[in-house]
DNA sequence: GCCGTTTTCGGCCCGACTGTTTTCAGTCG
């Protein structure tokens, strides 16, 4: 069972108890596990084999220890159950309605016995739920049109790092405009985080100090509420802004004074488990941390909340980088000193995975080296689909050393920046490559992935790719999970056995850096780092556009703690060649090798 | 349900905003 599975458990669970009316530490104490579950690197069926291991995760003491094992063993879990007899598994929809929580939920059940999203959207329409105590008319209109939403859209609506990414570029442009009373404009919550998927935009707005603070604040405030792509205004008070757009994501602005900008940033980056932990430990040290500054416990005197450098400082913690922040360890590194120095964009040198006409992609080889010597790549790997991939034009061994020399012939026309010729080459079910050795053995860059059968049993396709890995022409794992954000799972398999086969034959795991793949994920990278896996950071580019798709693979590494030795496309090229594993120069004498692609091979070596 | 260099019981982060109330409960992040 994967750890989101019982993750998922345990948080219905905790939604349940808490429209039950447990106390609050009650569900909570679910909650946490939960979300542990989703951070962790281990396997919670591993660990679970250990009831020891099990009882050494924060929160999970004796009796969670067993509901775990219960829902390890049975594949569910006996309170949920119960809860479940006592109320529909759809009041799980409505608490995820704005406005509606557990104990408005648990009202509107225990007077209509009405536990549907369409349930409770006939009876606002009915004008029912104005005259319970506690509800009124506008309670009554935020509830139907939160309905009416939770029908369109129907599930999460949470998008891509580079959609965010946009989206946040055009709407601190705009808040920006004010810039007489404006200071700074910052991305802040878990997509300054890096997080994969982003739910929401967190903008924070200080003010230019001087002026009459309240004042510009609300003069900044009416101006962002007429940005143009404003569907809805959800909150508008003294110092935020809570806003959802026309593509349906929703941004939260905090206008705050200049003197807490470090203090607010550090708070509204969170992770939430993060600033809990900060917030505690400013209390050990006779402090109180919020998101004004960090003050005296008496007399409330301010120590620290310019920058979010001075308060860390001030918490004997070295700066901890936002993607980080995700209480996996981070705090206790800053307070030893261990934290990794995380590789950069910059460091990044070559690019190792990309697609041109010849197959699926939009651009030439020299339309996509050109644009990549622009970004500053010193070196590219060309690496077309292999013939498997029929639907996408891939690339048979007759195709595959024409295209070699037409990369080699590329380079001339191309200066300045090193071409490889690659292959993105196929696993095939039983775990082989797609391409014949002798054609392999001819490629600078051997990138080898999964495009079908994606749904094998998790043996199956555990030996599958133990076999990909071992086939000695494997120099880079490309997209090893084969997950798509916001639609596919990654594939099953697991994940320990193929790092450690990876770390051994000297195979390295590729981070793709396209947006809806980002694979490895950063809990896989840091597993691979702890193991000595080398990465390689690539974009998949199918344009030349996605070419600077880079630094999300790169965001996703630091948020692995890789650093840039980890990482081997930040060498040179030549080093980078050296440190890839070495394949068997010559195909082992077979049938099938043929004459010409021996010759070209000779005459390719020799240009 | 978990947890403890103040604690084995009594807390569980905390502040902003909304709407319904006349001082606060519920929701949200």
């Amino acid at each position: 069972m994967e750890n989101r599975e019982v993750a998922r458990i345990l948080r219905e669970t905790a939604q349940l108890l808490e429209i039950d009316g447990a106390i609050i530490g009650r569900y909570r104490s679910y909650e946490k596990v939960a979300e542990l579950l989703y951070s962790i690197h281990e396997r919670i069926e591993d660990l679970a084999k250990d009831p020891k291991k099990l009882k050494e995760l924060p929160g999970v003491g004796d009796s969670m220890a067993e509901h775990i094992q219960e829902i390890l063993k049975t594949g569910d879990y006996s309170l949920r159950q119960k809860l479940l007899k006592k109320y529909p598994t759809t009041l799980l929809d409505l608490l995820s309605l704005q406005s509606l929580g557990p104990k408005k939920v648990a009202f509107i059940w225990s007077h209509f016995k009405v536990g549907t999203v369409e349930g409770v959207e006939k009876l606002a329409e009915e004008g029912k739920l104005r005259d319970l105590p506690g509800f009124g008319e506008k309670s009554e209109q935020n509830i139907l049109k939160a309905a009416r939403q939770f029908k369109n859209l129907s599930g999460s609506n949470r998008v891509l790092l580079n959609t965010a990414e946009e989206e946040a570029q055009k709407f601190c442009a705009y808040i920006s405009k004010e810039s007489e009373r404006v200071e700074h404009v910052t991305t802040a919550g878990s997509f300054r985080r890096g997080r994969e998927t982003v739910g929401d935009l967190d903008l924070l707005v200080t003010m230019r100090p001087g002026h009459d603070k309240q004042k510009d604040i609300d003069a900044v405030a009416a101006h962002i509420l007429k940005y143009p792509g404003i569907d809805q205004t959800l909150a508008h008070g003294e110092n935020k802004v809570s806003v959802i757009l026309g593509s349906g994501l929703q941004v939260d602005v905090r206008l705050l004074g200049e003197k807490s900008f470090g203090a607010a940033l550090m708070y509204f980056t969170g992770s939430k488990a993060h600033n809990v932990a900060l917030r505690g430990r400013a209390l050990d040290m006779g402090w109180t941390l919020n998101e004004y500054a960090l003050t005296t416990l008496k007399g409330g005197r301010t120590v620290a909340g310019k920058t979010e450098e001075e308060i860390y400082a001030k918490l004997k913690l070295a700066y901890i980088e936002p993607e980080l922040r995700e209480m996996t360890g981070e705090i206790e590194a800053a307070e030893s000193g261990a934290l990794p120095q995380l590789v950069t964009l910059a460091e990044i040198r070559g690019d190792l995975q990309m697609h041109t006409t010849a197959s699926d992609g939009r651009n030439s080889i020299e339309e996509m080296a050109t644009a990549a010597r622009e970004l500053g790549r010193e070196y590219i790997a060309i690496t077309d689909h292999s013939q498997a991939l029929a639907m996408a034009n891939g690339l048979d061994e007759k195709r595959t050393i024409e295209h070699i020399a037409r990369i080699c012939a590329a380079q001339e026309r191309v200066p300045g920046i090193r071409l490889l010729a690659g292959m993105e080459v196929d696993i095939k079910k039983n775990g082989a490559l797609d391409l014949a050795d002798d054609v392999l053995a001819q490629l600078d860059v051997v990138v080898s992935s999964i495009h079908s059968y994606m749904n094998l049993e998790r043996a199956e396709m555990t030996d599958r790719m133990l076999a990909a890995i071992e086939n000695p022409y494997t120099q880079i794992i490309a997209h090893p999970t084969g997950r798509l954000l916001l639609r596919r799972e990654p594939f099953e398999y697991d994940m320990e056995r193929i790092l450690d086969a990876a770390a051994k034959a000297g195979v390295a795991m590729e981070c793709n850096a396209y947006p809806d793949r980002l694979d490895l994920r950063d809990v896989h990278l840091r597993m691979a780092k702890h193991r000595g896996v080398k990465v390689v950071i690539s974009t998949d580019s199918h344009s030349t556009t996605h070419l600077k798709f880079m630094k999300y693979g790169v965001i996703t590494a630091r948020r692995g703690w890789l650093e840039k030795k980890d990482v081997i496309n930040t060498l040179p090229v030549d080093q980078f060649l050296a440190a890839l594993r070495q394949k068997p120069k010559a195909a082992p004498t077979r049938a099938g090798a043929t004459a010409s692609s021996s010759a070209k091979s000779a005459k390719r070596k020799s240009a």
